[in-house]
RNA sequence: GCCGGAAUCGUGUAGUGGCAAUCACAGGAGACUGUAAAUCUCCCGCCUUUCGGCUUCGUAGGUUCGAGUCCUACUUCCGGCA
């Protein structure tokens, strides 16, 4: 029987946990560190699938619970599984819908960027609670029509094999940083542990009836929120079970994001590769991978492309200010994505104070090869050991011009 | 030439005797981390870092305690008729 995923590491960084590897699967091969940009909805906004491989992008991830809701998993089972319905030939991820449940229900910011403790501040405008949490699982309103539906670890798992990614993710709850430490604890003990339990009893089955189709692999999501004690004692229950993989995921307060990660690594297999869940930043990505992480993904280079923020050597800057109006030479003339190659700085502000739809996607495709090739140089980096040369170069010029002020 | 209507922020408008400047667009800036996001927030007459101060409803008069609002003339524009 074909196996689901090999894991095989190449190259370690000397003194972190930093490591090159290939993730092999079903759909073909990733060379880690990556990069996996996110098309939540079987589609990674405004880009063919061929304008997503052309930015050097290994895999996509989408989305358990968005694709339940529309088109749903039996439809997209039943069209041959989502690489064929998207017509995506490389490997898929399929998160479990478990960020749902945190953003329907109390909608925060992820990653929180402040010292000490969090306040109302970094919260996001509160909307209507969409989400109800229990120990079995969650009832929540659908965020398209109002409809009640109830998620369980075994929906999950049944929707993600429908689906039929490559790596799935475990139902897992992803708490706040506003929870006290007394939830933290009970959410691990009442929700993740248990919820991953159910996950992977339930991933085997079906990947036990489901023959027909190519084995998939399931990853366990550690949680843990900012304390250290959880972190390491999600990341050593779950890294006991029988997981291809794991998922680092929760709020992370900005500081600690590398903390989290080593705390994290430290504890799970070795062997095993670890995906990151939805960061992106350019000094996150670092510290994670420094730490032990092998695959991110995130929203946010096709989300700030849409509105306008595009990313450069020098930070990330807004391609509407007035200064690009007549820049008639490339945005970024050190990028090599087909935006930079073929358009100028002052066209594409046009596109965006014009409204036009190719705004979003030369944007999106410029924003997906940075993120890409930032991890790829990152990789090659950690080959020939200049990891902390290209590191401390990098962040130094990407942060000098935005952190002033 | 005559009759009628109109004139308020860059634009289109709200305000029809009681602290002018509502809403939209345009414009400027910012935010965005397992996508409720081609979205959201702020600024947008002048001065002031803030607090606040000042100005202003086509022009000139008039009525009134008080006029963007009522009256008269003028200017411009838009209709209609010649």
């Amino acid at each position: 029987m074909q196996t689901a995923l090999r894991f095989t590491i190449h190259d370690r960084l000397e003194g972190a946990l930093a490591r090159t590897g290939t993730l092999v699967t079903p759909h073909g091969e990733i060379q880690t560190p990556a990069f996996i940009p996110v098309g939540t909805k079987a589609t990674l906004k405004a880009l063919t699938p061929e304008q997503l491989l052309a930015t050097g992008a290994q895999a996509v991830l989408v989305n358990a619970y968005h694709l339940y809701l529309r088109p749903g998993h039996e439809l997209i089972d039943r069209a041959g599984g989502v690489h064929a319905f998207m017509n995506w030939k490389g490997p898929i991820f399929s998160d479990s819908g478990g960020f749902q449940v945190m953003s329907l229900g109390v909608g925060f910011k992820k990653v929180v960027d402040m010292e000490g403790e969090p306040d109302q501040q970094s919260t996001k405008k509160k909307k209507d609670k969409l989400a109800w949490i229990d120990n079995d699982g969650v009832r929540f309103k659908s965020h398209l029509d109002g409809s009640m539906h109830r998620f369980t670890p075994e929906l999950s798992m049944q929707i993600q094999h429908g689906i039929g990614a490559d790596i799935t993710f475990a139902f897992d709850e992803l708490t706040t940083l506003f929870h006290d430490y007394a939830y933290q604890v009970e959410s691990l003990e009442q929700r993740t542990h248990p919820w991953a339990v159910r996950s992977l009893t339930e991933h085997q089955r079906l990947n036990a009836e489901r023959s027909h189709r190519p084995p998939q692999a399931l990853f366990g999501v550690v949680q843990g929120a900012d304390h250290e004690d959880l972190r390491r004692q999600c990341a050593k229950f779950l890294g006991a079970m029988d997981f291809d993989g794991y998922g680092l995921g929760g709020a992370l307060r900005k500081s600690n994001i590398g903390n989290n990660v080593r705390w994290m690594c430290e504890e799970l297999p070795e062997d095993k590769p670890r995906h990151m869940l939805g960061i992106s930043e350019p000094d996150d990505i670092f510290d994670c991978i420094e730490n032990g992480a092998d695959t991110f993904d995130c929203v946010s280079p096709a989300r700030v492309g849409r509105n306008g923020a595009l990313y450069t050597q020098n930070g990330r800057v807004n391609i509407t200010r007035l200064e690009f109006k007549e820049k008639f030479e490339p945005f970024d003339a050190a990028c090599d994505c087909y935006t930079c190659q073929n358009f100028t700085a002052a066209y594409l502000h046009h596109l965006f104070k014009a409204d036009e739809l190719l705004s979003n996607t030369l944007a999106t495709i410029h924003n997906e090869r940075f993120v890409v090739k930032l991890v790829d140089d990152i990789r090659a980096s950690i080959s020939d050991g200049t990891f902390y040369e290209f590191k401390t170069s990098f962040l130094q010029s990407y942060y000098s011009h935005s952190k002033i002020e």
